[in-house]
DNA sequence: TGCCAGGGCGCCG
DNA sequence: CGGCGCCATGGC
Protein backbone atom coordinates (compact mmCIF):
# COMPACT_ATOMS: atom_id res chain seq x y z
CA UNK A 1 0.00 0.00 0.00
CA UNK A 2 1.32 3.18 -0.52
CA UNK A 3 -0.11 6.90 0.23
CA UNK A 4 1.29 10.08 0.40
CA UNK A 5 1.64 11.78 3.69
CA UNK A 6 2.42 15.18 5.80
CA UNK A 7 4.02 15.92 9.08
CA UNK A 8 5.35 12.15 9.36
CA UNK A 9 8.71 10.93 9.74
CA UNK A 10 8.87 7.22 10.38
CA UNK A 11 11.95 7.50 12.18
CA UNK A 12 11.21 10.33 14.10
CA UNK A 13 8.51 8.27 15.12
CA UNK A 14 9.88 5.33 16.21
CA UNK A 15 12.91 6.89 18.02
CA UNK A 16 10.43 9.10 19.35
CA UNK A 17 10.23 6.98 22.77
CA UNK A 18 6.05 7.01 22.53
CA UNK A 19 6.25 3.71 21.69
CA UNK A 20 9.05 0.25 21.89
CA UNK A 21 8.47 -1.88 19.34
CA UNK A 22 9.79 -0.67 15.99
CA UNK A 23 13.15 -1.25 14.45
CA UNK A 24 15.13 -0.09 12.67
CA UNK A 25 16.06 -1.55 9.07
CA UNK A 26 17.71 1.46 7.62
CA UNK A 27 17.20 5.06 7.33
CA UNK A 28 14.03 5.05 5.94
CA UNK A 29 12.62 1.95 6.42
CA UNK A 30 11.22 0.41 9.82
CA UNK A 31 9.58 -2.60 11.24
CA UNK A 32 7.11 -3.01 13.87
CA UNK A 33 4.49 -5.31 15.78
CA UNK A 34 1.08 -3.15 15.76
CA UNK A 35 -1.36 -5.71 17.83
CA UNK A 36 -0.93 -9.31 16.14
CA UNK A 37 0.54 -7.83 13.14
CA UNK A 38 4.00 -7.11 11.68
CA UNK A 39 3.94 -3.88 9.56
CA UNK A 40 6.85 -2.67 7.73
CA UNK A 41 6.74 0.88 6.87
CA UNK A 42 9.32 2.41 4.11
CA UNK A 43 9.24 6.20 3.44
CA UNK A 44 11.04 8.74 1.10
CA UNK A 45 10.22 12.04 1.62
CA UNK A 46 5.87 12.55 1.32
CA UNK A 47 5.19 9.02 0.37
CA UNK A 48 4.86 5.96 2.73
CA UNK A 49 5.08 2.28 1.92
CA UNK A 50 3.70 0.02 4.14
CA UNK A 51 2.23 -3.56 4.79
CA UNK A 52 1.00 -6.54 6.82
CA UNK A 53 -2.37 -4.13 8.20
CA UNK A 54 -5.11 -2.41 6.67
CA UNK A 55 -5.29 1.32 5.29
CA UNK A 56 -7.89 1.94 7.87
CA UNK A 57 -5.34 0.38 10.82
CA UNK A 58 -2.50 2.18 9.71
CA UNK A 59 -4.39 5.34 9.42
CA UNK A 60 -5.60 5.01 12.77
CA UNK A 61 -2.57 4.04 14.48
CA UNK A 62 -0.33 6.73 12.78
CA UNK A 63 -3.38 9.67 13.80
CA UNK A 64 -3.59 10.30 10.19
CA UNK A 65 -6.95 12.39 10.23
CA UNK A 66 -5.42 15.20 12.66
CA UNK A 67 -4.01 17.88 11.00
CA UNK A 68 -0.83 18.56 12.39
CA UNK A 69 -0.46 21.70 10.85
CA UNK A 70 -2.98 23.48 12.73
CA UNK A 71 -1.54 22.28 15.97
CA UNK A 72 1.89 23.91 15.11
CA UNK A 73 0.40 27.46 13.91
CA UNK A 74 -1.61 27.02 17.31
CA UNK A 75 1.89 26.89 18.92
CA UNK A 76 3.87 29.13 16.28
CA UNK A 77 4.41 31.88 18.40
CA UNK A 78 5.92 30.12 21.38
CA UNK A 79 9.77 30.27 20.24
CA UNK A 80 10.84 27.36 22.34
CA UNK A 81 8.07 25.04 20.56
CA UNK A 82 8.63 26.81 16.89
CA UNK A 83 12.13 25.16 16.93
CA UNK A 84 11.51 22.35 18.46
CA UNK A 85 8.50 21.59 16.03
CA UNK A 86 10.68 22.46 13.17
CA UNK A 87 13.41 19.64 14.50
CA UNK A 88 10.32 17.18 15.15
CA UNK A 89 7.87 18.56 12.45
CA UNK A 90 7.29 14.70 11.66
CA UNK A 91 6.16 13.61 15.27
CA UNK A 92 3.08 11.90 15.40
CA UNK A 93 0.97 11.33 18.86
CA UNK A 94 -0.06 7.22 18.28
CA UNK A 95 -2.93 5.34 19.08
CA UNK A 96 -1.63 1.89 20.79
CA UNK A 97 -3.03 -0.61 22.34
CA UNK A 98 -4.21 0.62 26.07
CA UNK A 99 -2.84 -2.43 27.91
CA UNK A 100 0.58 -2.83 26.17
CA UNK A 101 1.20 1.01 26.65
CA UNK A 102 -0.77 0.47 30.34
CA UNK A 103 2.48 -2.42 30.73
CA UNK A 104 5.25 -0.38 28.71
CA UNK A 105 5.35 2.47 30.89
CA UNK A 106 4.77 0.78 34.24
CA UNK A 107 8.67 -0.57 33.11
CA UNK A 108 9.50 2.66 31.28
CA UNK A 109 10.00 3.98 35.28
CA UNK A 110 13.23 5.06 36.14
CA UNK A 111 14.80 3.17 32.97
CA UNK A 112 16.08 3.86 29.42
CA UNK A 113 14.71 3.21 26.65
CA UNK A 114 17.05 0.47 24.95
CA UNK A 115 16.54 -1.27 27.95
CA UNK A 116 12.49 -0.97 28.24
CA UNK A 117 12.31 -2.06 24.25
CA UNK A 118 14.72 -5.38 25.76
CA UNK A 119 11.78 -5.72 28.23
CA UNK A 120 9.05 -5.63 25.86
CA UNK A 121 9.94 -7.74 23.37
CA UNK A 122 11.04 -10.65 25.85
CA UNK A 123 7.59 -10.23 27.22
CA UNK A 124 6.02 -10.62 23.87
CA UNK A 125 8.61 -13.80 23.26
CA UNK A 126 7.77 -15.49 26.36
CA UNK A 127 4.25 -14.82 26.68
CA UNK A 128 2.70 -13.27 23.47
CA UNK A 129 1.14 -14.77 20.37
CA UNK A 130 3.92 -15.81 17.60
CA UNK A 131 3.16 -14.15 14.86
CA UNK A 132 6.31 -14.38 12.05
CA UNK A 133 9.62 -14.97 11.90
CA UNK A 134 11.56 -13.62 15.45
CA UNK A 135 7.90 -11.19 15.59
CA UNK A 136 5.35 -11.55 18.49
CA UNK A 137 2.39 -10.03 19.60
CA UNK A 138 2.11 -8.24 23.16
CA UNK A 139 0.79 -10.94 25.56
CA UNK A 140 -2.94 -9.77 26.46
CA UNK A 141 -3.94 -9.36 30.22
CA UNK A 142 -4.51 -13.55 30.47
CA UNK A 143 -1.41 -14.50 29.43
CA UNK A 144 0.42 -12.14 30.88
CA UNK A 145 -1.18 -13.18 34.22
CA UNK A 146 0.55 -16.90 33.51
CA UNK A 147 4.15 -15.16 34.31
CA UNK A 148 5.56 -15.40 37.57
CA UNK A 149 7.06 -13.05 39.20
CA UNK A 150 10.55 -14.72 38.17
CA UNK A 151 9.67 -14.88 34.97
CA UNK A 152 9.27 -11.38 34.86
CA UNK A 153 12.14 -10.36 36.67
CA UNK A 154 14.05 -12.60 33.99
CA UNK A 155 12.43 -10.35 30.87
CA UNK A 156 14.80 -7.63 32.81
CA UNK A 157 12.02 -5.86 34.62
CA UNK A 158 13.93 -5.41 37.54
CA UNK A 159 11.75 -4.63 40.90
CA UNK A 160 8.72 -3.45 38.63
CA UNK A 161 8.35 -7.13 38.42
CA UNK A 162 5.96 -6.19 41.28
CA UNK A 163 4.27 -4.13 39.75
CA UNK A 164 3.11 -5.63 36.47
CA UNK A 165 2.66 -8.87 38.42
CA UNK A 166 -0.13 -7.43 40.39
CA UNK A 167 -1.42 -4.90 37.58
CA UNK A 168 -2.09 -7.74 34.89
CA UNK A 169 -4.16 -9.54 37.44
CA UNK A 170 -6.33 -6.94 38.16
CA UNK A 171 -6.90 -6.57 34.44
CA UNK A 172 -7.05 -9.93 33.69
CA UNK A 173 -9.78 -10.09 35.93
CA UNK A 174 -11.90 -7.65 34.46
CA UNK A 175 -10.82 -3.84 35.23
CA UNK A 176 -11.80 -2.37 31.46
CA UNK A 177 -9.42 -0.29 30.33
CA UNK A 178 -11.66 1.04 27.18
CA UNK A 179 -14.12 2.14 29.85
CA UNK A 180 -11.84 3.81 31.86
CA UNK A 181 -10.79 5.31 28.54
CA UNK A 182 -13.92 6.80 27.84
CA UNK A 183 -13.93 9.27 31.19
CA UNK A 184 -12.30 12.79 30.94
CA UNK A 185 -8.95 13.23 31.76
CA UNK A 186 -8.73 13.92 35.12
CA UNK A 187 -11.25 10.81 36.32
CA UNK A 188 -9.66 8.70 33.79
CA UNK A 189 -5.90 9.65 35.34
CA UNK A 190 -7.47 8.90 39.02
CA UNK A 191 -8.42 5.68 38.15
CA UNK A 192 -5.15 4.92 36.36
CA UNK A 193 -3.85 6.14 39.56
CA UNK A 194 -5.11 3.18 41.68
CA UNK A 195 -2.92 0.33 39.97
CA UNK A 196 0.36 -0.31 41.29
CA UNK A 197 2.91 1.14 39.96
CA UNK A 198 1.10 3.88 37.69
CA UNK A 199 1.91 7.22 39.11
CA UNK A 200 1.13 10.77 37.45
CA UNK A 201 3.93 10.51 34.62
CA UNK A 202 3.10 7.04 33.61
CA UNK A 203 -0.94 7.64 33.85
CA UNK A 204 -0.08 10.74 31.64
CA UNK A 205 1.85 8.37 29.11
CA UNK A 206 -0.54 5.60 28.93
CA UNK A 207 -3.53 8.64 28.88
CA UNK A 208 -1.72 10.20 26.12
CA UNK A 209 -0.06 7.09 23.81
CA UNK A 210 -3.25 5.13 24.05
CA UNK A 211 -6.71 6.92 25.19
CA UNK A 212 -6.53 10.02 22.71
CA UNK A 213 -6.43 12.15 26.14
CA UNK A 214 -4.58 15.12 24.34
CA UNK A 215 -4.05 17.75 27.13
CA UNK A 216 -1.91 14.93 29.61
CA UNK A 217 1.44 16.41 29.81
CA UNK A 218 3.73 13.68 31.35
CA UNK A 219 6.72 15.27 32.85
CA UNK A 220 10.08 13.17 33.64
CA UNK A 221 13.68 13.88 33.98
CA UNK A 222 14.37 15.41 30.35
CA UNK A 223 10.57 17.69 30.56
CA UNK A 224 11.79 19.39 33.61
CA UNK A 225 15.23 20.08 32.49
CA UNK A 226 14.05 21.71 29.37
CA UNK A 227 11.06 23.73 31.12
CA UNK A 228 13.33 24.69 33.75
CA UNK A 229 16.21 26.00 31.31
CA UNK A 230 14.00 27.03 28.70
CA UNK A 231 10.60 28.83 30.84
CA UNK A 232 11.65 28.64 34.62
CA UNK A 233 15.26 29.64 34.68
CA UNK A 234 14.89 27.47 38.04
CA UNK A 235 14.37 24.29 39.58
CA UNK A 236 10.80 23.54 39.94
CA UNK A 237 8.52 20.80 41.64
CA UNK A 238 6.71 18.16 38.84
CA UNK A 239 3.68 19.43 40.09
CA UNK A 240 4.26 22.96 39.40
CA UNK A 241 5.74 22.50 36.07
CA UNK A 242 2.64 20.34 35.01
CA UNK A 243 0.33 22.85 35.75
CA UNK A 244 1.92 25.32 34.43
CA UNK A 245 2.58 23.47 30.54
CA UNK A 246 -1.21 22.27 31.16
CA UNK A 247 -2.19 26.32 31.60
CA UNK A 248 0.09 27.57 28.83
CA UNK A 249 0.12 24.74 26.01
CA UNK A 250 -3.84 23.81 26.58
CA UNK A 251 -5.79 20.92 25.16
CA UNK A 252 -3.09 19.42 22.70
CA UNK A 253 -0.35 19.81 25.80
CA UNK A 254 0.35 16.38 25.37
CA UNK A 255 1.21 16.96 21.52
CA UNK A 256 3.58 20.09 22.64
CA UNK A 257 5.41 17.99 25.31
CA UNK A 258 6.26 14.91 22.94
CA UNK A 259 7.92 17.57 20.44
CA UNK A 260 10.13 19.04 23.34
CA UNK A 261 11.04 15.67 24.71
CA UNK A 262 12.46 14.65 21.11
CA UNK A 263 14.04 18.39 20.69
CA UNK A 264 15.65 18.24 23.96
CA UNK A 265 17.12 14.21 23.77
CA UNK A 266 17.83 15.04 19.69
CA UNK A 267 20.31 18.01 21.09
CA UNK A 268 21.29 15.92 23.55
CA UNK A 269 22.44 13.21 21.15
CA UNK A 270 24.67 15.75 19.37
C1' DT B 1 33.90 2.35 36.89
C1' DG B 2 30.41 4.88 38.22
C1' DC B 3 26.29 7.65 36.88
C1' DC B 4 21.94 7.63 35.01
C1' DA B 5 17.45 6.16 33.22
C1' DG B 6 10.26 8.77 29.86
C1' DG B 7 9.46 7.22 38.50
C1' DG B 8 6.69 4.97 42.01
C1' DC B 9 6.19 3.51 46.74
C1' DG B 10 6.31 3.90 51.61
C1' DC B 11 7.13 6.73 55.23
C1' DC B 12 7.66 10.84 57.56
C1' DG B 13 6.78 15.81 58.96
C1' DC C 1 0.54 17.94 50.17
C1' DG C 2 6.06 17.88 49.86
C1' DG C 3 10.41 15.77 50.63
C1' DC C 4 13.28 11.78 50.91
C1' DG C 5 15.53 7.05 50.59
C1' DC C 6 15.05 3.02 48.34
C1' DC C 7 14.49 0.07 44.52
C1' DA C 8 17.20 -3.94 40.06
C1' DT C 9 19.59 -3.65 36.13
C1' DG C 10 22.09 -2.52 32.11
C1' DG C 11 23.35 1.40 28.74
C1' DC C 12 26.82 4.56 28.12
Amino acid sequence: MRLKVDHFDIAQIAESGECFRWRKIDDCEYVGVIGNSVCRVKQCDNMVEFDGISETEFRRYFDLERDYSEIQKYYEKDNVLAEAMWCGNGIRILNQDKFETLISFIISANNNIPRIKKSVEALSKGFGKHIEDEFYAFPTPGELARASLDELKACGLGYRNQYVYKTCREIAAGKDLGQIAKLPTELCRKELLKFTGIGPKVADCIMLFSMQKYDAFPVDVWIKRIMESLYFGEERSLNEIARYAKEKFGEYAGIAQQYLFFYVREKELK
